[in-house]
DNA sequence: CTGAATCCGGATCGATACTG
DNA sequence: CAGTATCGATCCGGATTCAG
């Protein structure tokens, strides 16, 4: 995890974003979430591999953080889905970037530097 | 407005891209060298609290991936010198909408939620 | 279905000391 | 100046199990 009151005046937000972005799993959440609101199963479906307990603790971050909205219906069985804040949802163009990055590094990869 | 489904197939660019900015200190290293060239003691000074260990680590990691340069100049004192690549810079917009991010995220702590 | 609890291995990180 | 070497701490995250 990134400080974010490393070196940067008065405090860098390039680190403040990054220690928000950051875990193994916390863009793709993002990903999935900007895409509309999404049950828990929903979410370990689409992000392949995630186990529920990293699931839950990135989503509790970032409900925490307040980056996400959880609403709980009390059926039988139990439903929950999560919904992007309006802070959420400005995470938007930093995936956005990140997706454009990855496919330049996607063509670099194929066609390799001269 | 991105359509985060489209744009993860084959391979998810978004995950190619966080495997990228991964690791603790790495995009403040990019942060930095956006601004342009910088020696090794330029990038150590201007990220607070970074180890030699770690600094050494995250370049050669970046070099190895294509997005560092680095020129070494055999002079007494010994100088060397880190310079984005073409496709290291590509990482500009994903730096700035994290920049941008975390503006709204500060602000967002001063002025809580409504 | 939606998680919380537990256990555990390996990756990651920091501090320090040392070298060319 | 620009790193490498070594050690130890921690923390992340995976697998599994179980409960409401």
């Amino acid at each position: 995890m990134i400080d974010p009151n490393a070196a940067c005046e008065p405090e860098c937000p390039v680190a403040e974003a990054a220690s928000v972005l950051d875990g193994k799993w916390t863009t793709l959440i993002f990903r999935e979430l900007l895409g509309g609101t999404k049950r828990y199963s929903q979410l370990q479906r689409a992000i392949g591999g995630i186990s529920p307990r990293m699931l839950a603790m990135r989503l509790g971050d970032l409900e925490a953080r307040g980056m996400v909205d959880k609403t709980i219906y009390p059926t039988v069985p139990p439903k929950t889905e999560y919904t992007l804040t309006t802070l959420g949802r400005s995470v938007e163009p930093v995936i956005a970037a990140m997706a454009q990055f990855g496919v330049q590094l996607q063509q670099r990869a194929i066609n390799p530097a001269p």
